[in-house]
Order: C-alpha cells, then sequence, then structure tokens
DNA sequence: GGCTTTATTGAGCGATCACTCAAGTATATA
DNA sequence: TATATACTTGAGTGATCGCTCAATAAAGCC
C-alpha cells in the first residue's frame, strides 16, 4: 500500500558524507545537504531524522568502509605490504573528498564541546587503531617484524603517523608522496 | 584628552586565542567571547574590528609564542635535545587549552570553504616548519645527525609526527607518552 | 570646571541556523 | 477503480548568528 522513496537512501549517506568530509559539522549546513542530495527539508527529516543522525551513519559508512578496504588489502598482500601500502593510497585521493581523515577532522572539531559524534568518532578512531594492531600481529606471526614489538603500540604510532600524514597532505608546501615513503619506510626497520 | 580602555589588549588577545584553540573558530560564538572576555558587543568590535580579526591576531600570537619557546629551548639545550623534548612538551598541556595544534585544527576546519583564516594558518605551519628545518640543519652542522639526510624532508617528517601525536593526545585510548617518546628516539637514529 | 574625545553600553538589526508540519501527490493493494 | 499509506513539498517556526549604532559615561587638556 506504501508509497516508495524515489531516492536510494544508501547513496544519499555516501553522499552526505562525503560533503560532511569535506566541510566538517559545523561547516556544512541543511541547505548544503538539502541542495546537495535534492532533498526538500521534509523528506530530509522523514528519512534521517535529524542532521547529527546523518552524520553518524556518514561516519559510521566512513569507518566501516575503512576497515574493509584494508583488510581486503592485507588478505590480497599480506599484512606488512598492506601497512606499508596504506600511507600512499590515503594521500592519492583522486575521488577521495579530502586526504585528512574524516574521524579525526570530526574528533577535533566536536571533542571540546563534549557533542556525542565526537565520542563515536573517537570510537571508530579506536577500532581503527585495533584493526592496525592485527596486522601488526599478523606480521608479526608470519615473521615480517620482530616479535619483541608491541603490536598495540606499533599500531598507535603508526596511526598517529597517518593522522599526521593525512593533514599534511593537505598543504601545498608538503611533498606528502615523500612523506608516505618516508612512513613506509619505518616499517621495514622493525 | 582621550579615555583609555579599561583593558589590557594583549591579555584579551591571549584568552581569545585560548578560547578558539579550544573550541575552534565556528565552535566559538561571539557570545562565548563576550562572556569570557568580558565585552559587550560595542567594545569588541571597537577594539578587534570582527570575529576573524581576533582569530587573525590570536593565530598570529600562538605562532610566535611557538616559534619563540622552541628557538628559546634550541638556544639552551642544543637543536638536536631541542627537536627531541619538543614531543613531550606539547603534550604536557597543564595549563594549555588543548593538545592538538591551533593551526592544524584551524587549517583543517576552514580550508575546505576556502576561508582566509586557513591560508592564514597554512602560513603560520609554513614557517613552524622553517624552524624544525633550521634545527635540524643545525644539528647537523654539529655533527648531531648525518650530512646525508635532507633537513627540509625531515622537517617535514617531524611536524606531520608532531601533529599526529597532538591529535592523537587528545584521546584516551592512546598512550601520549609512549608516542611522545617513541618520536623522540627516532631522532637518535638518524 | 568646561570641553573634547573616546570608551562603554545594550537593544536590536537582517541573515541564517536546524527543524516542523499541514497540505498535496503518487503508489501499492484490494 | 477506490482507498489507504506513505512520500514530497515549501512556507514558516523560534533561536542564534555576527554585527551596528545611538545614547551614555568617563577621562585628559585647557
Amino acid at each position: 500500500m506504501p508509497r516508495k522513496p524515489s531516492y536510494d537512501r544508501d547513496a544519499l549517506i555516501a553522499q552526505a558524507r562525503d560533503i560532511f568530509w569535506r566541510q566538517g559539522w559545523a561547516g556544512t549546513s541543511l541547505k548544503d545537504l538539502e541542495r546537495e542530495l535534492n532533498l526538500k527539508p521534509g523528506s530530509f527529516y522523514a528519512a534521517f531524522g535529524s542532521k547529527d543522525a546523518l552524520y553518524a551513519l556518514a561516519l559510521e559508512r566512513y569507518a566501516q568502509d575503512g576497515v574493509s578496504r584494508l583488510t581486503t588489502m592485507a588478505d590480497e598482500v599480506g599484512p606488512l605490504q598492506a601497512l606499508k601500502t596504506q600511507p600512499q593510497i590515503v594521500i592519492s585521493a583522486k575521488e577521495m573528498p579530502a586526504r585528512a581523515c574524516m574521524l579525526a577532522k570530526t574528533f577535533a572539531e566536536l571533542q571540546a564541546k563534549g557533542h556525542g559524534l565526537a565520542d563515536k568518532a573517537g570510537a571508530h578512531l579506536e577500532e581503527m587503531k585495533e584493526c592496525f594492531a592485527t596486522l601488526f600481529r599478523r606480521a608479526q606471526a608470519a615473521g615480517e617484524i620482530g616479535a619483541h614489538h608491541d603490536p598495540d603500540r606499533l599500531a598507535a604510532r603508526y596511526q598517529s603517523d597517518l593522522l599526521g600524514l593525512r593533514l599534511s597532505a593537505e598543504r601545498d608546501d608538503v611533498n606528502a608522496i615523500e612523506l608516505a615513503s618516508d612512513i613506509a619506510a619505518d616499517l621495514d626497520r622493525l
């Protein structure tokens, strides 16, 4: 009996993710979203409930895609090679809306105000870190990395390096390719 | 003949810097500033002209303080030791309003929208990077670092590491002290 | 003290914010 | 085809945004 929506909800979430990723939370108005997603206010709120609810969906999508892309690559080329390749990938950014990490941007923007979305972003960052740690553990098990290292500590450092790289890659005065290869080179010394 | 302002302009700029540093550009309203600086709208605009103008002053103050603190330390303990100590310092954050870098936060928040303050923040980041490069050059001249390294490349990597560290240090699930000491330890392998 | 000059005050400006809702429209079932 | 059930529309909500300005108060110079 009902009527079907004329839009593809998943596609709208992906589109919203890209806008939020680029412009941030406060930097994206509902006018922006309504225009880009081609939704009137009524439809928007019927579909997503609120700006924050859509942002949360966008964050989740972003984090899921990041983890699945990395684990897929690790299954194909091995854990260490995946970790070494990741820096290049995150700054290649041809069709990506931004090089900086959306989770980091969200966390940095909203943490001070105690916004719930900052906590969600922080949780996703933690998931991502645990994903890195798993790859370091697998690399250790495969003998690609010395057994004396703490994989959690390596993961924290590696994630921090990636966040720095991705932020630096937004700048014109930084050679991100050199930076990425230097970070990757560090993994060979473990 | 005139009447003197009842406030200390420099102190107000420092106070505004701390608020902006913590809450970001969009996250800080004029109401916030008027309340914290104890200024009515009229006085505020007579003193600073606009929110953006005050933000620019705050950025400048932030950058100047950062450079002068680092160069002072380098004069006291030497360039390499200063670079090795800096990571601990930036995350100690007893009386600092945030651990993340204000320049990086500003750049990340406003760059996508083409806001002029993002360019100013980017320029200050470049100054800071050049300051790091100078210290690496001085460390090289002193024989503390191998001559085969490119100091500009080292500076870019070091700055990126610091930005990542400072962002990570805002998180509860990251051991920032370990992170800082790992970054410092890397300098001994140069 | 009188005068000039500037600082201070706070009500209020238009614009924009996230969001609501009643009315109209299209569709799947009966 | 008739009806029930959504989806779509867009004018409009109160709140807040950055900011203005006329009125008032206070300080330095004569």
